[in-house]
RNA sequence: GCCCGGGUGGCGGAACGGCAGACGCAGCGAGCUUAAACCUCGCAGCCGAAAGGCGUACGGGUUCGAAUCCCGUCCCGGGCACCA
C-alpha cells in the first residue's frame, strides 16, 4: 500500500508532517513542559501507563495505548492540574536472555539498545512524559530496592521457601507462577507445562486474599477485571470436618462447601502428590500406589485439565470412619483432588457431587442420596437445593431441612463435637516468585550451613549480577548463577563462615509490582521511594494498560501495596484508583503475529501518514476498550482531516488577541457547545466521540469562512484557536503548527482549556418533534422556554398532524416541552 | 459446563427511555481543472415513481413512546474450568 505514495506524491497543500515533526520536537524538548511541578500550586494527578518491555521497537499496540493515555494526560495538563506522567522500562526478563545466548553477549547489551530505540520512538510519538522520572528495572540502583523490599517481606514472613510440585516450563527451563500458566501452557512461550518437585520461594499472597477482595469496592475499574480477580481469588465458604482413620492417631481433615451432605460421604479421596497419600498407603497397596503416582506425574497439565478425561485413582488400603454414620469408608488417591487446595483431601459425596459420582461409578463405590432431587430429575449427582433425606442419627437430624439450614446445623454439631469448624477457603495460591534464570534481580538471601537462611544486610545491597554472557546463560534446569562459583561463595553475614548465595532470581512481576512508587523519586537513596512524594501523589489517579494483566500484574501490585501499607511505608492501600483497559490492535480479524504474516509495522504507518494521523486513527477508531482492526481503519482519512483543520489556521484573518465577543453568534455557539461536550466526553473517556465533535467544529468553521460571516470574523479565530487546543490532545504537531500560524508562542499543549460561556449554550430555537403514536409526523421550531400548553396547541394545529389524525380525536397528549409532543389518537 | 461482555447501514461507529444511523471510511454526483489528483459543495438504511411502509440478531413483554428496560431463543467474543 505504500507504493502508491511513492508513485504519485500527494499534494499536501503545504502540510508536511515530516517537516512539522522535525521542527517541533527540539522546541518541545527545550521547553520541557510536562515536568511535574510538585509545588502545591495545583491539584496533583498521577497519570500512569503500563511501562514497556524492551523487546524491540514500539509496535501498533504501544501506539494505541500511548495515544489513549496521552489524551488523558494532555487533557489534565490543559486543565491546569499538576500532572505526574512518568515513563520507564520493565527491562529484566527472558527475551533479553535468550537473545544474549544467541548472540553470545550480555543481556544488558540487547536490553539497553532496545530501550534507546524505544525511547527515541516514544519521543517521536510526542508523548507528554516527564522524562526526569525515567527508570529501568534492570539498573542496579533500581533492583537494589527490589531486593531491599524482598528482605522486608522476608523479615515479616511474607517471603518464604517451601518444597512442592510446581509448574515447570521445559522450554524456558524455569518454574512458573500459577498466574503464568494459561490453559496448561506457559503464558510466555506456549509450551506445555509439566510438574516438578522443587524448593522455591513464595510470597504469601494468600494472607491478603480477603483484603484483596474487600478493597475492590474502592476501585473504579472495569467490572470485567474485578470479576476476573474475584474469580481468581475464589473465596468459598464451608467447613473443615475430621474423619478418624483406622489404626492411625491423626484424623484426616477435609474441606467441604457442603457439610450438609456429610451423611452421604461414602469414601475419602486424597491428592496422590500430597504427603498424606504416602502416609496412608498400606504395604499391600504400595506397589499400585507408586505406579499411579508415577503416571500422574507424567501427565501434562493439559491432559489433566481436559474435562472429558476419565477419572483415575487407586485405593490406598486404609479406611476412615464417617463421623455421623459410623460407617467404615475407604480412602482413595485420585488426581482430581488437588494437593494444594484446602487440605489436599476431600470427603466424596457421590449423591451430590458429579465428580464424586463419576468416580464412584467407575470404581463401584456406594452412592447415597442425601438431598431429595426435584420431581423428574433423571440425572446422576444432584447438586441443587432440596430437602435433606437419609440424614439422621441419634444426635443429629437433618431430614426435611433445606440445604442452607442443614449446612449450619451440621457445622454446629461438628464444632460441638470438636470435629470441625466453619471456615473460608481461597483458590488463590501463594505467589511463586523464584526463577532459575539469569536476567532478573538476584534473591538477596545467603544460605549458611550454621545460620540457615540469612538475608543480605541492607548495606550490602544491591546483590549485583555477575558478568555472565552467551552460553553461560543457556538453560540447564538450575539457575546460571549457580555456575558462577566466585559469585556464589560468600561469607555468612551473621557468623562469617563459608556460605552460598541463593542462585535464583526474582520473577519480573516483582519488579513491576512497585515501579509506580519508584517513579516518584527515582534518584532517592534513603529508601525505595520518598515517603513524602508517596503521600502527595499516591494513589495513581488513572492507570492505562492492557487487560491481559488482569490477574497478574494488577493483583501482584495490589498485594505489594497492601503489604507496604502494613509495614508503615505507604499510607494508601490500593495502588491504582481508576483503570482503563484499551483493546488490542488486530488486523483482518486476527491478532497480529509473525506466523500469520499479518503484522502491521508501526514505523511504516508513521512514515506514510505521520505521527498525528496514526494517533488520531487510534483515538477515533471506537471506544478505547474495543479492539481496533487496522484493516478497517483509514489513517489516510485521519490525515485528510488534520490537513483540513490545519488549513483553517492559515485562513484566519483577524489579528491575534481579537475579542471574540462581537463575532458571529451561530459559530460561537458551535464552538462553545463543542468545548462543553468535549469536556464531558473526555471525563467519561469517550475519546472517539470527542473527535467527532471536533470534526463538526471544523466543518462549521469552514462553512463560516466560505459561505458565512467570512474569515475576518472574530468568531472564526475563536473557533480555530479552540480547534487547535482540542486537537493538541491527540495531534500535537498539527496543533502546534496551527497555534503558531495563529500568532501564538509555543506551546499549545499548555494553552489552557477553553472556558465555556454558558450563555452561548442556550439556543434561540429548539426543534420539537411531533409524534402520533410514537411516529414522527412533524417538526416545529419553537422557543426553548415554550410552555407545555402552548406547545400542545401548536402541535395540534400542525398541518401534518391534522392530516394524520384524519378526524380522529385525541385520547392523550404527552408534552415534553420544548423537545417533544406525542399524540395518542382516539 | 459455569461466569462475564456484545450483536445498529457496504465498513468503523453515534444516539439522558423521546428525530435511529452523529462523525468518519468506502461509494455516487456537481463545481474547480485541458485532464486528473488535491480541494469545496451535495446525495446516500431498505422497499417504493410517490404517498407511504419496513427497519437496531430473533420471539414476546412493560411503556404514550424501546437500539436503550424485563423474559426467552440464536449467534459472536472473552474469562474460568475436576478448587471439593
Amino acid at each position: 500500500m505504500s507504493e502508491q505514495v511513492e508513485d504519485t506524491p500527494i499534494d499536501r497543500g503545504g502540510y508536511d508532517f515530516n517537516a512539522m515533526q522535525a521542527k517541533w520536537r527540539p522546541v518541545w524538548e527545550k521547553l520541557d513542559p510536562f515536568k511535574a511541578k510538585d509545588d502545591g500550586s495545583a491539584e496533583r494527578r498521577y497519570a500512569l501507563t503500563m511501562f514497556s518491555y524492551p523487546s524491540g521497537d514500539l509496535h501498533m499496540g504501544h501506539a494505541e495505548v500511548f495515544a489513549l493515555h496521552d489524551v488523558l494526560s494532555r487533557y489534565w495538563f490543559q486543565q491546569g492540574y499538576d500532572v505526574l506522567n512518568p515513563i520507564g522500562w520493565d527491562s529484566f526478563g527472558l527475551p533479553a536472555e535468550n537473545a544474549a545466548i544467541k548472540r553470545n553477549e550480555h543481556p544488558a547489551t540487547y536490553t539497553y539498545a532496545n530501550i534507546e530505540t524505544q525511547a527515541e520512538s516514544i519521543r517521536r510519538y510526542a508523548m507528554s512524559f516527564d522524562w526526569s522520572k525515567r527508570l529501568h528495572t534492570s539498573d542496579p540502583e533500581y533492583y537494589r530496592w527490589t531486593q531491599w523490599l524482598f528482605t522486608r517481606f522476608y523479615e515479616r514472613g511474607l517471603a518464604y521457601r517451601k518444597a512442592s510440585f510446581v509448574n515447570w516450563c521445559p522450554n524456558d527451563q524455569t518454574v512458573l507462577a500459577n498466574e503464568q500458566v494459561v490453559q496448561g501452557r506457559c503464558e510466555r512461550c506456549g509450551f506445555e507445562v509439566t510438574k516438578r518437585e522443587l524448593t522455591q520461594w513464595y510470597f504469601k499472597t494468600t494472607e491478603y486474599a480477603q483484603r484483596l477482595l474487600d478493597d475492590m469496592d474502592q476501585l473504579q475499574w472495569p467490572e470485567e477485571i474485578l470479576l476476573q480477580q474475584r474469580n481468581w481469588i475464589g473465596r468459598s465458604e464451608g467447613a473443615f470436618a475430621e474423619f478418624q482413620v483406622e489404626g492411625r492417631d491423626e484424623p484426616i481433615r477435609v474441606f467441604t462447601t457442603r457439610p450438609d451432605t456429610l451423611f452421604g460421604a461414602t469414601f475419602l479421596v486424597v491428592a496422590p502428590d500430597a504427603k498424606l497419600a504416602a502416609d496412608l498407603v498400606t504395604p499391600d497397596q504400595q506397589g499400585a500406589f507408586d505406579e499411579y503416582l508415577r503416571a500422574v506425574k507424567a501427565t501434562t497439565e493439559i491432559e489433566r485439565l481436559s474435562t472429558d478425561r476419565d477419572k483415575t485413582g487407586v485405593f490406598l488400603g486404609s479406611y476412615a470412619v464417617n463421623p455421623v454414620t459410623g460407617q467404615r469408608i475407604p480412602i482413595w488417591a485420585a488426581d482430581y483432588v488437588l494437593a494444594d487446595y484446602g487440605t489436599g483431601a476431600i470427603m466424596a459425596v457421590p449423591g451430590q457431587d458429579s465428580r464424586d459420582w463419576e468416580f464412584a461409578e467407575k470404581f463401584h463405590l456406594p452412592i447415597i442420596r442425601t438431598v431429595q432431587p426435584e420431581e423428574g430429575f433423571d440425572g446422576k449427582a444432584f447438586t441443587g437445593d432440596g430437602p435433606a433425606i437419609n440424614s439422621s442419627n441419634a444426635e443429629l437430624n437433618l431430614d426435611g431441612l433445606e440445604v442452607a439450614e442443614a449446612k449450619s446445623r451440621t457445622i454446629d454439631w461438628l464444632e460441638d463435637k470438636g470435629l470441625g469448624e466453619r471456615t473460608i477457603n481461597f483458590r488463590l495460591r501463594d505467589w511463586l516468585l523464584s526463577r532459575q534464570r539469569f536476567w532478573g534481580a538476584p534473591i538477596p538471601i545467603i544460605h549458611c550451613p550454621a545460620c540457615g537462611e540469612v538475608p543480605v544486610p541492607d548495606d550490602q545491597l544491591p546483590v549485583e549480577l555477575p558478568d555472565l554472557r552467551g552460553s553461560d546463560l543457556s538453560p540447564k534446569g538450575v539457575s546460571p548463577l549457580a555456575a558462577a562459583r566466585d559469585w556464589v561463595e560468600v561469607a555468612c553475614p551473621k557468623c562469617g563462615g563459608a556460605a552460598e548465595r541463593d542462585t535464583d532470581t526474582m520473577d519480573t512481576f516483582v519488579d513491576s509490582s512497585w515501579y509506580f512508587l519508584r517513579y516518584l523519586s527515582p534518584e532517592y537513596t534513603d529508601g525505595p521511594f520518598d515517603p513524602g512524594m508517596a503521600e502527595r501523589w499516591m494513589s495513581v489517579y488513572q492507570y492505562v494498560g492492557g487487560k491481559e494483566h488482569a490477574v497478574l500484574h494488577l493483583l501482584y501490585a495490589r498485594f505489594f501495596t497492601k503489604a507496604l501499607h502494613d509495614m508503615g511505608l505507604l499510607k494508601v492501600t490500593e495502588p491504582f484508583t481508576r483503570l482503563l483497559n484499551q483493546g488490542q490492535v488486530i488486523n483482518e480479524g486476527k491478532s497480529m503475529s509473525k506466523s500469520l504474516g499479518n503484522g502491521v509495522n508501526l514505523g511504516d504507518q508513521l512514515d506514510e501518514f505521520g505521527v498525528d494521523a496514526v494517533r488520531l486513527t487510534m483515538v477515533f477508531a471506537g471506544p478505547p476498550a474495543d479492539d481496533i482492526d487496522w484493516a478497517d481503519m483509514s489513517p489516510g482519512g485521519a490525515l485528510k482531516f488534520l490537513q483540513r483543520a490545519w488549513r483553517l489556521a492559515g485562513a484566519v484573518e483577524s489579528p491575534v488577541g481579537t475579542d471574540p465577543a462581537t463575532g458571529d453568534v451561530a459559530l460561537r455557539r458551535v464552538t462553545h457547545r463543542t468545548v462543553a461536550d468535549a469536556t464531558d466526553l473526555l471525563d467519561s473517556m469517550r475519546f472517539n466521540v470527542v473527535i467527532a465533535k471536533v470534526m463538526e467544529l471544523v466543518n462549521a468553521t469552514r462553512k463560516a469562512i466560505d459561505s458565512g460571516p467570512g474569515a475576518a470574523d472574530p468568531a472564526v479565530r475563536e473557533a480555530v484557536e479552540t480547534t487547535a487546543i482540542l486537537l493538541s490532545l491527540v495531534a500535537p504537531y498539527t496543533a502546534e503548527e496551527m497555534w503558531e500560524e495563529l500568532g501564538h508562542e509555543p506551546t499549545v499543549a499548555k494553552a489552557g482549556w477553553p472556558v465555556v460561556d454558558p450563555a452561548l449554550l442556550v439556543e434561540d430555537t429548539v426543534t420539537c418533534v411531533v409524534q402520533i403514536a410514537g411516529k414522527v409526523k412533524d417538526r416545529l421550531e419553537v422557543a426553548p422556554d415554550i410552555t407545555d400548553a402552548e406547545l400542545e396547541q401548536l402541535a395540534l394545529a400542525s398541518e401534518a398532524v391534522v392530516r394524520a389524525l384524519d378526524g380522529r380525536g385525541t385520547r392523550k397528549v404527552i408534552v415534553r416541552a420544548p423537545k417533544l409532543v406525542n399524540i395518542v389518537p382516539a
